[in-house]
DNA sequence: TTATAAAATGACCAGTTGGTCACATGAAAG
DNA sequence: CTTTCATGTGACCAACTGGTCATTTTATAA
């Protein structure tokens, strides 16, 4: 799904018009998701006449294709290079849900986009799309998690692919409460950096140490 | 939401009939969301005419509430007092979670409906009628946590909050897995009992004990 | 059988959608 | 100044939407 590239005519066009055109779009796509944004609303809103649209792009899921493209080269890099440092897997745990955090806070559009269209009824490329922007899926955070148990930060009988499961489940659902009041239910919509610091510290205190008394069982 | 009921004409058709008209509703949201669904569709595949269904139901809200309200009704105990039993809290969350895969099993119908409207744009009384599907919530787990934390069976210094958040987070995603494959990464789609234990097994020995190795830290 | 009420029907409506295209505008080239 | 050509435009199109309603069909009652 890289290098999505709009007509050259949009190209000639003054930055500033390309960007207001292309935030507007993500806007009407972040509210209504693929299907139900309407092209009308955004040439309106835009100002700029139906046709116009049409000469930058070929059709709706071309100029859709564009903007979650453009999202994610803003995005490129979030949680780079993190696997290199050398610091235990809960710190690089702690790294990447800040990551994730900072990226929803600098980039909410795309990934309200991102979320529109997880369960949307046929949408073009799903399954590439999310792709790109589930950071924590199992690619990312398996070998973190292999590397982790050669070292012996992770008990030698932890089912690795349960792990990285469990952590994307949780890391997402963190995301998605920052972002949408009615998922919350721990104060993290819209918290504040403290908030968060406080939240994620309960989190991985129990990530290493688990629900249960008594040490091992 | 509880007791929507559709228009006297309705109630007065054939029980068969009734059932092949939300059947078939429930299928269309299923596949199309709220506002993608099609009216048009539902009476062609039904076979009665458009102004049929308007002798049954006020508008398209009134038909999807009831839809919705029937599959809860149908669902109605999947977790009923599982609190009650005297067994440990692992074992009454692995009871919720198996009730879990029961239910989307049961009545995938339902389930796909809730998915499709936790994210979609403007739903009638969205966070009304996920919160009666949300059988993981805050109100059902934290109780549970607190009884099992004065039993001494959870740490003392463990955030009930976010335990209960995270296994809402775990949890959720498990059903999710199970029901479409592109969320899926360890083998839960459409998995048979057999691998769903085993699954369960491996993240209940992980929600015990935790990742980290060598007991407390 | 007839009269009355209830229910089924589908043509129709206004509104919206994504997409098209003949034409107007404007800038560059000769 | 004129010709050429890329760009901008919005009326227009067919396809669809949720919703209406005069009319017909069916069931009930007298």
């Amino acid at each position: 799904m890289k290098g999505i590239e709009p007509k050259k005519t949009f190209l000639a066009l003054p930055l500033e018009k390309q960007k207001r055109i292309i935030e507007t779009a993500a806007s009407e796509f972040a509210e209504r998701g693929f299907k139900g944004a309407s092209l009308n609303s955004i040439v309106e809103k835009v100002g700029i006449a139906k046709g116009s649209l049409y000469q930058y792009f070929h059709d709706k899921q071309h100029l859709f294709l564009y903007v979650f493209d453009y999202g994610i080269r803003l995005a490129k890099g979030a949680l780079k290079e993190i696997e290199s440092k050398e610091i235990s897997i809960f710190e690089q745990i702690r790294y990447s849900i800040f990551a994730g955090f900072r990226f929803v806070k600098k980039h909410p559009l795309i990934y309200q986009i991102y979320l529109k269209i997880l369960f949307e009824d046929k949408v073009p490329f799903r399954k590439k799309l999310i792709g790109t922007l589930r950071f924590y899926s199992h690619k990312y955070l398996l070998p973190l998690l292999k590397r982790a148990k050669e070292r012996g930060e992770i008990r030698p009988d932890v089912d690795l692919e349960m792990a990285a499961f469990m952590l994307d489940a949780m890391m997402e659902k963190m995301l998605q409460a920052y972002t949408l009041s009615y998922i919350d239910s721990i104060g993290l919509y819209k918290a504040d950096d403290k908030t968060i610091n406080r939240l994620v510290d309960a989190w991985i205190d129990i990530l290493k140490k688990g629900l249960a008394n008594g040490g091992i069982d």
